[in-house]
DNA sequence: GCACTCCTTTATCTATTATTCGACAAATAC
DNA sequence: GTATTTGTCGAATAATAGATAAAGGAGTGC
């Protein structure tokens, strides 16, 4: 490639990790800058601004995932909620600090995260009402749809938003294979979404 | 009260909202003292830094959240999981912005609140590893019953760290009691914890 | 009245922030 | 070869950050 796209992967590669880190606000990017070997400039240069470089990072996480999750919807025939939680874990758990760091800055009230990536949030939450509740019927979603939604949400987000309680200190494909085997065999004990599911 | 307490609880107020809407980062003493009406210098007054605001925030929301968790543990008898996740469930929804602004904070890796709580989550993990699966054996806990007691404290805190999917909206003693009841009805569905606990 | 502590204010200091500008180099187009 | 786009750099700007110093005010004890 040309260089504009090696200094340019350089930056997002590090912006990654440093927003990991340190968080939107706690990374200046002159940090990132510095960490990545160029001059501040260009920064504004690829990106418009700070938040045009968030922005990147936002999208390039979030258009595959829900490309894997409206697959899933089209294969009727041989779906199954397992498989799916299988796909979704291996996918974020190959990009452990995006799933991190985005799903962090979406928990704040103010910031122009939640404004930029709603859109992708409500098609999450659309397809997911479809694939474990109601396929392709337009019911609204009630309160206990709505909790159980959410502890499934939880569970498949819990390893990135608590840091603190699992890190893979390998992070080899293996490792992440047997990570989610073992995590999506404990999810198989939920029942909710089957109860609800079969409710209706 | 004198002149004290109340100037001092309004920062301590403000400063959990603004934390929590914002970050802790995003977040800057003026902006608290400001919308506190009171002199920025009374932060420094009374804290010291605002690194020592949020650590008082902090200490005042673990302290009697532990203290939860360790009156569980001594009364040995009438111990259920159930009526642990209710008592959690209740403290965490009545502290709703404390419990989401800190372990957002935690999931930081370089920021102070990590090596300042990492006290009170090392002691929130032993309880739980001593409630959940091997009361009073000092057994190294495996690989499986880690991710197992991760998707428990998942289940616990998904309505606080997906702000997005979940906010009461009414916030009174009933409906929080709503939640409680509803949501741990839910998670009783979750049988991984049983399931590792009798296979000891 | 005096000394003292506690609370509050005004003003200021230093450092860092994101962003922009103009110049320079290197590659590409023609 | 000349012109033009594309990538890079150093410097500067204007705003804002957390923190502090010095002094005034209010109440209390004596």
């Amino acid at each position: 490639m040309n260089r504009q796209n090696v200094t340019r992967d350089k930056v997002l590669d590090v912006a990654c990790r440093l927003f990991y880190s340190n968080g939107f606000k706690g990374t200046s990017v002159r940090d990132i800058a510095k960490e990545a070997n160029v001059n501040v400039s260009l920064i504004s240069y690829y990106f418009n601004s700070k938040q045009g470089l968030f922005e990147s990072l936002a999208v390039s996480y979030f258009e595959p995932y829900l490309e894997i999750l409206e697959n899933e919807q089209l294969s009727e025939v041989d779906f199954t909620i397992d498989s799916l939680v299988r796909k979704i874990l291996h996918y974020k758990q190959t990009n452990y600090q995006l799933s991190c760091l985005l799903y962090r800055e979406l928990s704040l009230n103010t910031i122009f995260a939640k404004e930029m990536l709603v859109t992708y949030l409500a098609k999450e939450n659309h397809l997911f009402s479809q694939l474990l509740f109601q396929k392709s019927s337009h019911r609204e979603i009630n309160y206990k749809e709505k909790l159980c939604l959410l502890q499934f949400k939880g569970l498949l987000n819990a390893p990135f938003m608590m840091p603190n309680d699992f890190m893979d200190p390998y992070f080899t494909e293996a490792s992440i294979n047997h990570f989610v085997k073992v995590y999506s065999e404990l999810m198989s004990n939920y029942k909710s979404v089957q109860k609800l599911a079969a409710r209706v």
